[in-house]
DNA sequence: GTAATATTTAACAAGATTGTTTAATATCTA
DNA sequence: TAGATATTAAACAATCTTGTTAAATATTAC
């Protein structure tokens, strides 16, 4: 129930930046977007990219300081799997800006409403 | 009306960038919040900080290259004020985790209209 | 015009970031 | 056990970040 779900705080300063941080680098945006699809091992993900692994290996370990990744070890494989909490994070950050480009909250609504029907 | 509205469509690479990098600074969260409140002079700016006036005046750079900052020089003082548009950016990247968080669009409905009654 | 004010630029140092290559470690497989 | 596989760690270099102080620039005020 709405009434009694629990209420979302912002992150501290401390997430904030390392968040925003991870966010700040396409190649770690391109790791989530890969994520979003499905968990995957490392070698997975580094496969589209022309870095080598450990490079690709440490910007996920930039993405897990930050929790937008977890990492279940099983035997030699890592496989990893996109935590979108940090994000509900962003999203109430943002919200205290969103009366600066949305219009008024029954606009945010109007557009929700007509997301539905895509 | 909504049926004509401009589509939103989300930053290039680049700009996210930027605008992550921006934001990935509490020094720079801490200016954006205080334009949130109505623009202000750099030194304005500066005056709750401990750090030095030039290093402000550089974080308000990076603001104002990511175009979270508008400047209006008038004679020897430089007007910021927040421009929220690569906020609504993010808003727009943040679309394709929120599934992730939230649960269904029907409980993000219900969220707003709550909001609204607070 | 001289001084005060608002702000940036320059020069520099400390530290973080990101990529590379070459080990090292651990686990599976034949 | 020996070799292949998955991944991290270490050592380095190039570059970026962020802060400092001192100087430069432009504008306003007396």
């Amino acid at each position: 129930m709405l009434s009694t779900r629990k209420m979302k705080r912002s992150l501290p300063d401390a997430r904030l930046d390392a968040v925003f941080h991870a966010l700040g680098d396409r190649t770690r945006r391109a790791l989530l977007a890969r994520l979003a699809d499905g968990p995957a091992m490392v070698t997975e993900l580094a496969e589209p990219f022309r870095m080598s692994l450990p490079a690709v290996s440490r910007h996920i370990r930039v993405l897990e300081k930050a929790r937008l990744v977890a990492r279940n070890v099983d035997g030699r494989v890592h496989r990893c799997s996109l935590r979108a909490e940090p994000l509900a994070g962003i999203q109430q950050w943002l919200n205290h800006y969103r009366h600066f480009w949305e219009g008024t909250l029954d606009s945010l609504v109007a557009y929700v409403e007509h997301s539905k029907h895509e």
